[in-house]
DNA sequence: TTAGTTTGTGCGATCGCCATACAAACTCTC
DNA sequence: GAGAGTTTGTATGGCGATCGCACAAACTAA
């Protein structure tokens, strides 16, 4: 229920506002780059030395940030400051359900990931009931793990291959798991007392960790494309995660790349997946798709396109033009300059890299000034989760009061 | 200078911030519906009854709220409340610089035109200077006009048909003015002193218009696309104008609509304005481009569909179509549901609707549970200058006490 | 005419930031 | 090694803005 983005649709303002507005600035100040002193921290923001030590003496009391203990002998004149940084007690609950695994992680603050697991499962099709259940299991061990280590966990997020109605947490439809119309949130949230659950779209979560620690770290506008069964998207605006007018945005996968193109399970005609996704280069490769899952599926291309298999050379490389057209409509709407290749699309880069750079060069307009760059992820299969926990840990920064407003169990080890 | 938009890169909270915002608050919801007593604003806000009245007391001062002189015989018990709406004296100055015509307007708070004028004038490859001293000169005329009705004119922004850079206000390039890197805001504010300017892109400024005051009224999620010579577009994301990350995004007109597609000066092929530009329409028809400007040429495309004539039929059919292409780009990655046809768009939607929707219907994933509506603007030509005005104006309403910091010489009629 | 309701304003309380002052801790110079 | 100079962090009073409450004004209903 916490960790709602707030002042969207804006609301009066208070002095409460105030201080949550400029806790939040002083935290996030101390969360980029190197450590610094509260008097540092005033000059930076413009806040008084006074107030700044008022603000981060809340912070410090919500297990938010600490003193390093390190010596500050910085050799500067003048009395020497107390550096400040990120405190590691608490952390964030990663989930991702996906067609071929289950994933958890628990990551804290300072963007340490504390536990990681990782479950294969073949949840094609699956009736949710069980799986989600055992998706829970693997949080609560995660969570009984974290607190035996002091930690204190202070949401959960859980990453879905597809449509996720923001506000109700409810899943409409995710087609490559065959689900539809699930109270995702409510059923995990029943399993996870006292923590706040949200679920978002696996690409924007992943899209996101491309910039909480991935590739993208510090570029505040760029667009992802990752390569899964289908295609998915995730783009940054602003430093923000953009989901469109309902939360539904971003779906490159559907763009249209050639309106003469083969036909589409969504209706159309050449859509971007149609050509680019995992399963689309391989069949246009003639491969047989077999049974073994996605993981098997980019590991076979990845086989036969080092040893030269004309066939999957060719369409990889036409993936690849496509994929520039695809990104180019993303790449000028949103005017970003940078793009990020990630899922399968990570480990073949080495194929589609040149192909999508070339075509961006052609058709990106603001090319004339600054070229448009491509970048490869450097997560495995592991964006999402780590995005996942990511959400929970930035809205932490953006938002810190609300750590103050979680319930009552999670102050207990502490008060 | 003034009339920046805050809060961007969030500064530090302030008790004069929460007072910005409150104003801000109090007068947009007096904006919105019908004229409110401070009563109602306070319930409607969870303002205090006591803050509402100082905020408005405020804003009176400021010229931009009024009591309605009209008996408030409500009916219902209880004192009756004292109605508030917005005042009419202070206006904002819409410019305009297009390829056959300048044009400026005197828009007030309520949305009334208080003046209007357009010349016309062949610009295309006119040297800068001297239109712009022209189209000042207009201004300058306006300006006189509106302070001798006692109006307080609070800024000017001036329409181009190019890539302006937000901050400086230059204008990057304007490819069918023929002009690159031009100081546009600083030379017109030469001639216009102690008045705030601003440039924005002639498309953006359009959408604005229809947000404003057009067919787009209340909805807060929509994407324009305008046929002028080429194509611009103009893009809503939770009522607020969506101008990429450089403010150069938004540009439908080079959007890949099909890679085989003719060469576009742009440097790529199949470009959206390669099909769906005025000219394109003209020349894929095999009809002459004749140097009469571009009104004569949509009055011309206007005739000859009128009268039966295959080839324009078939042209705009299929423009209608790559429009469709297109625009499900920019619907799917941004995730609105409604869609306005402006411009030469406008006039030719009857020729172009049905194919546009059509494509719509099939090519938009939201479609299965909610159709995307296309709209056709009602502005003729004047939409770019109109937004323009309701870009200062909207200003206004979301920042009010920016009014207050304005040259001395604004302030002198009134204290 | 009286009771009841709603509106707008005035007054003290509270909260949060700012400006200032001051003690603490360190470097530099003599 | 001592003192001057500098920077840091904290404490205190002042100011601004909202809130809660009380009260007069204006109107309806009986």
């Amino acid at each position: 229920m916490s960790f709602e983005r707030a002042q969207n649709a804006s609301s009066r303002a208070d002095q409460t506002t105030v201080r949550r507005a400029n806790l939040g600035i002083v935290l996030q100040q101390i969360a980029t780059g190197e450590p610094r002193s509260r008097a540092r921290v005033a000059a930076e923001t413009g806040l008084t030395r006074g107030t700044v030590s008022s603000l981060v003496g809340e912070l410090i009391e919500l297990d938010l940030l600490r003193e390093s203990d390190g010596d500050s002998r910085s050799g500067r004149v003048g009395r020497p400051g107390q550096a400040l940084e990120l405190a590691d007690r608490v952390v964030a609950i990663g989930l991702e359900v996906n067609v071929d695994y289950l994933a958890v992680c628990v990551e804290d603050l300072t963007g340490t990931v504390r536990h990681e697991q990782r479950e294969h499962a073949d949840n094609r099709g699956s009736s949710h009931g069980p799986v989600l259940e055992r998706l829970a299991r693997m949080a609560t061990q995660a969570l009984a793990e974290a607190e035996a280590q002091g930690l204190l966990p202070v949401g959960a997020v859980v990453a879905v291959p597809g449509l996720v109605e923001e506000k109700s947490g409810r899943l409409l439809r995710a087609p490559n798991l065959g689900w539809t119309g699930i109270s995702l949130v409510d059923e995990l949230a029943a399993y996870l007392p006292d923590l706040p659950v949200r679920a978002d779209n696996e690409a924007s979560l992943a899209a996101l960790a491309e910039h909480w620690q991935g590739v993208a770290r510090g570029v505040d506008d760029f667009v992802c494309v990752f390569g899964e069964v289908g295609v998915g998207g995730g783009i940054f605006v602003g430093g923000k995660l953009f989901r469109g007018a309902h939360g539904y945005g971003a779906e490159l996968g559907h763009l249209p790349v050639d309106p003469a193109g083969p036909p589409c399970k969504c209706g159309a005609r050449g859509c971007l997946e149609t050509f680019a996704g995992q399963e689309a280069i391989a069949r246009r490769a003639g491969l047989a798709l077999g049974e073994g899952g996605a993981r098997n599926l980019t590991d076979e291309l990845i086989r036969r396109a080092g040893s030269g298999d004309e066939a999957v050379l060719r369409s990889l490389s036409e993936a690849g033009r496509y994929l520039g057209i695809g990104l180019a409509s993303a790449v000028n709407l949103f005017d970003v300059d940078v793009v990020v290749l990630g899922g399968c699309f990570g480990p073949l880069a080495p194929w589609l890299l040149s192909d999508v750079q070339a075509v961006l060069d052609v058709r990106v307009l603001s090319t004339t000034w600054s070229r448009c760059e491509v970048r490869v992820s450097e997560f495995g299969e592991g964006a999402a989760v780590r995005g996942a926990a990511a959400l929970t840990l930035m809205s932490v920064l953006a938002e810190p009061w609300l750590v103050a407003e979680l319930p009552a169990l999670r102050r207990e080890g502490v008060s």
